[in-house]
DNA sequence: AATGAATGAGTTTTCATTCAT
DNA sequence: TATGAATGAAAACTCATTCAT
């Protein structure tokens, strides 16, 4: 079994590592299976497709990155101790691994991948939802539809993130938090 | 020449739109020129390939949001004029081209176009750059280094836009002017 | 039209001298493209896919041996007439084509092709059943379901064809009159 | 050696059943070996390759139909009653095993299948011959090549099960006998 | 300039067969 | 013996590009 998950996540690896630096079209099954030191017809023991390989490979970094970011997720906590854990592990996620984090990006709504968000990951997301509606009800936020202020966070933390991958910034933990600051000022009323 | 500048242009109106709901792949250049009404070859006499083709489309449409973002740019007025006009414009143009706004964002950071940053353009931006160092210089500014303020904008606004594109806001004239409010609330000091 | 004419020809001859001598399977299309003295990729400005081409080779043989048979029908003439016209143009036509007879036996009921057979095929094939119709009031037929008269005189025949050309039998002009006789002499009362 | 019969027959069973329904190339080994409720690789004990399955069971069936044929054969009867023996048995034996009808019609004359007709199978059915010169000698037959007359038998019989198997007409026991006399008189002078 | 049939390199995918367990 | 994961050769098929008209 374990030999088994081994050459499924280095088919996986070799999948994100040629992805973030070759086209989809250039990145051939072939040349998956080569960088992952496996025979070409191995990767169809594990994957239907290649559509199939790259929507898994999507859907597993979606989960855990949002698993990660309610890693301990102080639940009872006041709102800015939630605001600021949630964005966090977001932030640290894609640092320490980049490029998850160019992948999803490229991929997210494009036509290629079949996303796959599961009841888990809606119930751990709902938790962002409710997060507002606390702070909303505590009269802390800027009066602006709900649905305005995820994307106003996420929106401004990825784009740094992908500065700081790109090379163009350098987000260490102090700038971390001074960002996800910015973030706060930007909904806060 | 008009009746070829109505060909090249068929051409890339053919291929944004094909490029917004189908794959790099499967958008093969036999669909465009249908779509495009426009004989195979034809393509070939205003692109010398399909990469051409496709990164043309994109500069084409990276250089007319830059062009509308400073349209009647207030060089001279305050801080927050520039600011507002310059992020006011741009959420307008996409929400005016949403197929467009899909597009950029796909293709952004893809490996296969190949941006085509001009002088003109770059001195635009420019302006940019001037703006925020003026309002570092008067003290309006967050303690962040300067190259985080733009990806914290565009960001936000990028998500909200991608938002409204997508049908899960409503990005109105008066949400635009809150959402540059919170943008400009999380870069100023 | 007539070069056009001459590739899918060229395709579909070198098709059936394939298919007779090999496996479906071995018979790849590259080889048919060779063969055709045609590009791989004309193949398919022809035919939708491999299963597409065989069946429309099954398809045409199929039309073009039912047309032969009622070509010049004496509709009027007396039921023998009748009778040997039809079976004597069908021995004719696969002595004359050998290569079509393997492929037909080869394919009929094979799962792997789709049988076309249009409106037109079925009004001439109904001549049969008319002619047979015709027999039974006259009392000349045998006291058998009308359904059996088709396979007893095409399964003869069709054996006899086989074995002439695998070489087993000489089934020469004469030799078809007294097949057919001696399938008349089958279903006659 | 039961158990191990007991595989063997199974694999066997498979392949008949999966061929009739599906292609030759989409019965892959995996197929067989899971309809057969057998390891993938337990196949290659029991036979060297695909071809060679295929061929036995395509001789296996071969053997029993012409071993049935011949069962309780008259020897000294006279030439109808061993006429008609022989022919009964064989539309019995298929009307009871259409699946192995179907298989054997498919995959007579395909390239793929190598007959193996051993020398108890050729001196059985030199019975036909003996039975045919037996008849010619009497002055019985039409005056026809010998080797018109198994064809003309066995296409028409042929035909007539074919036309059952696919449900067109239905050949029961006494139709049987009706077709048989059917052939007889096609073959009599 | 406009066209689209022809092309074959390059891609995904299948599947018979092997072999370590 | 029985197994089935691993393999890669060989297949079908796509599609950017060319070029004769």
């Amino acid at each position: 079994m374990t030999r088994l998950q081994n050459k499924r996540n280095a088919i996986l690896k070799a999948t994100l590592e040629l992805l973030i630096e070759y086209d989809l079209q250039s990145t051939s099954m072939t040349r998956i299976a080569t960088h992952a030191n496996v025979g070409m017809g191995t990767i169809y023991n594990y994957f239907e497709s290649k559509e199939a390989l790259v929507s898994t490979l999507f859907n597993e970094i979606h989960h855990a990155m949002i698993t990660t970011m309610f890693t301990n997720y102080p639940e009872q906590a006041g709102i800015q101790e939630r605001f600021f854990h949630v964005w966090r592990l977001k932030c640290k996620y894609f640092i320490e691994h980049p490029q998850e984090f160019i992948f999803v990006e490229r991929f997210t709504a494009s036509p290629y991948v079949k996303p796959n968000i599961d009841k888990t990951l809606l119930n751990t997301l709902a938790q962002l939802d409710i997060m507002f509606e606390d702070a909303k009800q505590q009269g802390l936020l800027k009066q602006l539809p709900k649905s305005f202020f995820i994307p106003i966070v996420n929106g401004s933390l990825g784009a740094l993130i992908r500065s700081h991958v790109m090379g163009t910034i350098v987000l260490d933990e102090d700038a971390i938090e001074l960002a996800i600051h910015a973030c706060w000022d930007a909904v806060k009323s």
